[in-house]
DNA sequence: AAACTATACGAACGGTCGTATTATTAGTTC
DNA sequence: GAACTAATAATACGACCGTTCGTATAGTTT
């Protein structure tokens, strides 16, 4: 996963004064969206939460729908710090696999977005809305799914699992969302045992008999 | 689970005038909100639509949260008649499970809710706000997730599943929930026959040894 | 026919939305 | 310290939001 290099830096290292105002907006717009959703995130209530004007902060992005994309990037970059860059740090096969899967939970159980996953929250929004939002939001789907599909198959060539990794990719991602819903909707922690003993028994299931589990 | 008969209707069954606004009202906005949520469904915007004025539609509801709720009462109405019914048809046990598991992915697949399931859409959209809307949907995901466990349940004191009923069925409505996000957000049926065959491996995994199987 | 109720209408309210234009400040460079 | 540029602010616009009000029309009841 690439995290994306382009910080914006002087030459020295200290931000820009824009980009460091940039950065503040960002942070405090994904935990909006994160609860509100990227509509329910206005320019008007983001400027009077950071104390900045309408305006100054507007033209940092020149639209709404760059606002969204911009806050959306800015997530993308958060998730991949908290879930992916962890699990990476373990050696491929059935230990990253689980990995991911742990990271996944601590991440929306330790809620790094207010609101639960970022990406559940506004994949949903606007899964069935025509636009960039939309289109960008999908391939950061497709990109989570191939980076866990990716890890099971390492797990398969290693002679660790068996098994379609595509599906088992599905339904391990699937455990991690249903967690996701029920703990927010319900202010309650409890899905997310559900979802690791979920995670434990279908890998359990695919385990080649033999191979060392990590749990 | 209780349809509610509170049709409104006169003495010869015929509704009265109100109550067909209403009705058409309902019928249009559980389709908006399927799309662009209960935020999005706006009054102005629902009235354009059906060609009545704007106060003629408010004055039915007497609050935008009041016709979030009546919405949402409304969607779930045309969910049980689409989902729980047709599953309730078939015998108490392994087959109802498999009944809802195969009525729900038709549900979603045929857009019953042109964006897709409603409940999905909005719960996401409302689940980490507060007030009466949110507590509705959180109802009707204990509710639905019941009906899942019940299901299960019956068909382990039939003898034909084995296993924890809870946790089968947070394994179902995981599989369920992934394959609606997936088909909507990439317009693309396929994750429904993923999620029809993680359903049919799971619970073939918990099925009792001879036991006959509906699928 | 008269009285009453239910239903829908048009107009307007204050507020907030996203956006555009213009002015003012702060930082950097010579 | 002056000149220039980047960043922020002030102000305003039209559109739409949910909501309220007064009124007209249709249906029902007496």
């Amino acid at each position: 996963m690439d995290l994306g290099s382009g910080l914006v830096e002087k030459v020295d290292g200290r931000l820009a004064r824009g980009d460091q105002t940039r950065r503040a907006v960002l942070r405090r717009a994904v935990d909006i969206a994160s609860v509100d959703g990227l509509e329910g995130l206005s320019i008007g209530r983001l400027a009077t939460e950071l104390g900045i004007s309408k305006s100054g902060l507007f033209a940092h992005f020149g639209s709404k729908e760059e606002l969204q994309l911009a806050t959306s990037r800015a997530a993308r970059r958060i998730y991949a710090d908290n879930v992916v860059v962890p699990a990476y740090e373990v050696e491929p096969g059935l230990g990253r696999v689980w990995a991911l899967s742990e990271h996944w939970l601590d991440y929306s159980r330790s809620r790094v977005f207010p609101g639960g996953c970022f990406f559940q929250k506004v994949s949903h929004e606007f899964s069935a809305r025509p636009g960039a939002v939309h289109d960008y939001l999908a391939s950061v789907h497709s990109e989570w799914m191939e980076i866990v599909r990716t890890a099971i198959a390492e797990a398969v060539e290693r002679g660790e699992l068996a098994g379609d990794p595509a599906q088992l990719a599905f339904d391990l991602n699937a455990y991690y969302e249903a967690a996701n819903l029920a703990s927010i909707l319900h202010d309650d922690v409890s899905g997310y045992d559900r979802a690791r003993e979920s995670v434990r028994t279908r890998l359990a299931a695919a385990v080649v008999p033999g191979s060392p589990v990590p749990w």
